[in-house]
DNA sequence: AACCGCGTCAACCGCTTCCTG
DNA sequence: TCAGGAAGCGGTTGACGCGGT
């Protein structure tokens, strides 16, 4: 051998581990905007599309300097920051996406439909996963795996024990792919029928790609899941969010876990992302349309123009209100007013996580005699959301949104 | 209160499969 | 056809939380 091959990245130069908050809005907000064509490449290329926030403006102004000065420095960190990219292996980016920041992952516990299926197509399918997992939309290969071997693995042993007392029957039966109440000689002869057929449902598509994880969503007929999890053991609020997958044309009901900052800061940009969805069911994950204005890197006199002519945009408080109403009426289709309170909570506790917290650099403003109010455009401090048909063109007026990469 | 054992699950590792030039 | 590279997949690990002692 001696030509190993080589590895993916040097390990030493990635983070490893847990991924933190702001780990994860990078990565779901470079892909929502750029897909993952390229899994090695991505981390690099996440950094710079963070939005610009209040916080890290007022960091700046340490005295009242020019806002073209302001700007200026702004856009040397910005491209310092571009630099830096996302410390993570793009294989770790790639997994943290499938399975667990993807838009149509179901969140919580199996219902015990979803049980039983994995229990049968086990019978089936064996341990391929990804295949199980394509017939259980919203839920990975990683998460059935997982409950196989917590829940469904014991769970089938204990049932084998019930039905057959008999020490003879218990040893046939204890290999547990043969283990489920039906017996072993009847899966072999039908298992490859049935395996046939379960791909030809999936073949039914028009992608002529090899099943993958989320190929095999993609190639699903649209149809309807509705939340069926049952309560977890440990309850959490949960809120069910109905996403049409860019993935896909289904309709997928996520449950995003709003107790968990993680889950919920997630569910916010998931559903920001729904919004336009609705109107562009058949795009792609590759090509997702809601966009945020970002500051341009290079020099684009656009940009400069337009920031003489900020007075043409909304104030900052109708900014402020409307990027709220925005996320405000895509919660209101699934979440109760109470909840609503709760992703502005959560709002507040990202945004702090992420030093982007508005409130506190409004006390920061105040001690900064008022500075950054007439220094630092505001409406570049939020993400605007912008009609579909801006995100068409790239461009609010003759202001191109994208910087050529 | 401290410790321990166990269950859970996100993330990692390394092999396999597929794609592309 | 083949080799190299990238993505996908399945097994495994380890951190964390919880309940029992």
């Amino acid at each position: 051998m001696g030509k190993g091959r080589a590895p993916c990245c040097d390990k030493t130069q990635v983070i490893r581990g847990p991924w933190s908050s702001a780990e994860d809005l990078k990565l779901v907000t470079f892909i929502q905007k750029h897909g993952h064509e390229n899994w090695r490449a991505l981390p690099k290329q996440a950094d710079w599309r963070i939005p610009v926030s209040k916080w890290e403006m007022n960091t700046q102004i340490t005295e009242r300097v020019t806002r073209v000065e302001q700007l200026k420095t702004l856009r040397k960190k910005r491209v310092e920051d571009q630099r830096e990219g996302l410390l993570r292996c793009g294989k770790s980016c790639r997994l943290r996406w499938i399975n667990y920041l993807r838009p149509d992952v179901k969140r919580g516990s199996f219902s015990k439909e979803e049980e039983d299926t994995v229990i049968t197509l086990h019978q089936t399918l064996g341990n391929k996963w990804s295949k199980i997992a394509s017939h259980l939309p919203g839920r990975t290969d990683n998460e059935i795996k997982n409950v196989w071997n917590t829940h469904l693995k014991k769970k089938l042993t204990l049932k084998d024990e019930d039905e057959s007392p008999h020490g003879d029957e218990s040893k046939e039966s204890s290999s547990i792919s043969s283990s489920s109440s039906s017996s072993c000689t009847i899966m072999s002869s039908g298992k490859r029928n049935l395996e046939m057929e379960l791909d030809h449902q999936k073949n039914q598509g028009s992608s002529t790609k090899r099943p993958r994880i989320t190929e095999n969503v993609k190639d699903s007929s649209p149809r309807e899941v509705s939340n069926q999890c049952r309560p977890t053991n440990k309850p959490k609020e949960l809120s069910s969010s109905s996403i049409s997958s860019n993935n896909s044309n289904i309709t997928i009901s996520s449950q995003v876990d709003i107790s968990r900052p993680e889950d919920d800061h997630i569910g916010s940009l998931l559903n920001f992302r729904a919004q336009y969805d609705v109107h562009n069911s058949s795009e792609e994950v590759s090509k997702p349309e809601e966009i945020t204005a970002e500051i341009p890197f290079e020099s684009d006199y656009d940009f400069w123009n337009m920031l003489d002519s900020l007075s043409s945009f909304q104030s900052n408080e109708v900014q402020l209100e409307n990027a709220e109403a925005c996320q405000s009426s895509n919660f209101g289709d699934v979440y109760s007013t109470g909840e609503e309170d709760q992703n502005k909570k959560w709002l507040r506790y990202l945004e702090n996580e992420l030093g982007l917290d508005a409130t506190k650099d409004e006390n920061q403003e105040s001690s900064l005699n008022n500075a950054s109010e007439t220094l630092v455009p505001e409406s570049f401090q939020y993400e605007i959301p912008l009609k579909p048909a801006e995100l068409q063109s790239g461009t609010i007026g003759n202001f191109h949104l994208w910087p050529s990469l």
